[in-house]
RNA sequence: GUCCCCAUCGUCUAGUCAGGUCCAGGACACCGGCCUUUCACGCCGGCAACACCGGUUCAAAUCCGGUUGGGGACGCCA
């Protein structure tokens, strides 16, 4: 076999959403399995909608992702000379013709077609202009457009699809489809498939709202005497409601940007992604990536479109509670020195970061996160929830404040006492601050765990967290003395 | 209105092509238990599905037909 080239051609008109990045990320995988080249290409054409920031939007999250390619980013408006030569060529072999409908009156004909509840398709008014016709309107400077002209043939025709099976479609049933609009500017149908060609795309991985197009293209290869590439037509992903999932009516919650945002660590995400329509078939859910190339492959995408189990405005689960449980998995599965890079990133633009963490206390730093991480989510949980761990500004929660401190107004004593004690501490460790922790409350005649989640309160500001003699030693002596001393002031003045 | 595609737990899915090993397996979520100074992690257990109707067959989640439901396309968008 020859090697397979794949594209992945976004139209940069909004932000990469996950539907686009699971297409990439299949085209990729695929690339990756067959030792082939992925190329990026920017489809362009709408002039009134493509944007600068669009393309460094979905080029930012493809590099998020880790999704790399070959070739490109190509421009589809830099080869529109291809897609009109291509255009001349159809005309000229009298495979296209012009038209002179207007926009206006194609409308028109479409509404009231659907209003009788009427099939609406082009109904081929100017295919059979004469030659002096076409001249003679063009001369009276009527704009036209460039139709394909579909060939008139008994049967069906169709292709073998990778994922579908056999999609056939009859020619009768296809209309004929504008290729180039009256300002010359060549549309999507056609230049998609023109770039295909002079790519040499042997693979196509796009989703299933391309199926029809497929059948048109279909007719464009064979017009341009070109071979078919093999098509591969993955299900769509919808919402609970099953529609479509758009930047529209989702917003930021399918932009992958937001994943970044929020946390996620870029494989987790993508092995969300990949489980969106696709299973190895055993059992296995969590891949490194060469293990998701290993076992990748087209017949095993699912035809069904899947559905993104985002339910707005869930109080525990804020995006697919799937997509959350494997980034929890990695979190607190992958070798802490992985995700240090990660943690620092998030520390770093929370203005938490210290260098030293970077140097002198870098084993500090890895132990750190390794005693923290089971309990978090998402990676900015370390700035958020784990910030006691990196400043002194932390915030002491109001459900602790009330449950582990304020209801026992004794700590406002104790917990200064045991910092004396803790500050002579020549032997600060584990099991020097449990003892003297237990002997007050011992002295005090409450349970251990009054002390000990006081001092939780107190030196952390959560309900919860790891073994609380671990946090002492991991914050240190000093710090854990004068947080504890502080306790008084947590209390409401006079009480 | 026309054409096309799809249909297994709440969600992601295995099983369908080669019918029996499936009174349907795994994961997430949920519920219970163990562990424990808290909360997690971890471990153990539980709940929960073959859309419907007919046909073929000794035997159907699996094959065939229909129904229903859902999705997609029908653009001088991509």
């Amino acid at each position: 076999m020859q090697q397979t080239r794949l594209r992945f051609p976004p139209s940069p008109t909004g932000y990469l959403h996950i539907g686009g990045a699971r297409t990439a990320l299949y085209n990729w995988l695929f690339v990756k399995k067959t030792g082939g080249k992925l190329i990026l290409r920017i489809e362009d054409t709408d002039a009134d909608r493509s944007t600068e920031e669009s393309i460094a939007g979905i080029v930012e999250g493809l590099e998020w992702l880790g999704i790399d390619w070959d070739e490109g980013p190509y421009f589809q408006t830099d080869f529109s000379g291809d897609h009109r030569r291509a255009a001349e060529k159809l005309l000229e072999e009298r495979k296209a013709y012009h038209c002179f409908c207007s926009k206006e009156e194609l409308e028109k004909k479409r509404e009231a077609a659907l209003a009788a509840k009427q099939n609406f398709g082009y109904d081929g008014t100017c295919r059979h202009l004469t030659d002096g016709e076409v001249e003679e309107k063009q001369q009276a400077g009527h704009p036209s457009v460039i139709r394909f002209k579909v060939p008139e043939r008994e049967g069906r025709i169709g292709y073998d699809d990778e994922v579908l099976g056999r999609i056939e479609s009859s020619y009768e049933e296809i209309d004929d489809f504008v290729i180039v609009r009256s300002n010359g500017s060549p549309l999507y149908l056609l230049c998609n498939v023109v770039d295909d060609i002079r790519d040499r795309i042997s693979h196509v991985i796009r989703g299933q709202d391309h199926m029809t197009n497929t059948v048109k293209q279909l007719l464009l290869y064979e017009a341009l005497e070109a071979s078919i590439p093999v098509f591969a037509h993955i299900p769509l992903t919808l919402d609970t409601k099953k529609a479509k999932i758009s930047k529209r009516s989702h917003g930021e919650i399918v932009a992958v940007q937001f994943y970044k945002e929020h946390g996620f660590l870029p494989w987790a995400f993508n092995n969300f992604l990949v489980l969106l329509g696709w299973s190895p078939g055993d059992d296995r859910e969590i891949f490194s990536r060469e293990e998701l190339i290993e076992a990748f492959s087209l017949d095993r995408i699912n035809k069904s479109a899947s559905i993104f189990n985002y339910r707005k405005g869930d109080p525990k689960f804020f995006t697919d509670p799937k997509a959350i449980a494997i980034n929890e998995h990695y979190l607190r599965t992958i070798p802490v020195e992985e995700l240090a890079p990660l943690v620092k990133d998030v520390l770093i633009d929370y203005n938490l970061w210290q260098d030293d963490y970077d140097h002198d206390r870098h084993q500090w730093f890895l132990d750190t996160i390794d005693l923290i991480r089971s309990r978090f989510h998402v990676l900015t949980d370390f700035a958020t929830l784990g910030k006691a761990y990196f400043s002194d500004q932390y915030e002491i929660e109001a459900k602790p404040l009330n449950k582990n401190l304020l209801k026992h107004p004794g700590l406002k004593q104790w917990l200064p006492e045991l910092a004396d004690e803790y500050e002579n501490l020549t032997d600060f460790s584990l099991e020097q601050t449990e003892r003297l922790a237990r002997a007050c409350a011992e002295r005090a005649e409450v349970k251990p765990g009054v002390i000990i989640n006081g001092m939780r309160t107190v030196v952390t500001g959560q309900l919860a967290g790891p073994s609380m003699f671990d946090i002492l030693v991991t914050i240190g002596q000093d710090k854990v003395v004068s947080r504890l001393r502080n306790t008084p002031q947590l209390f409401p003045e006079g009480s």
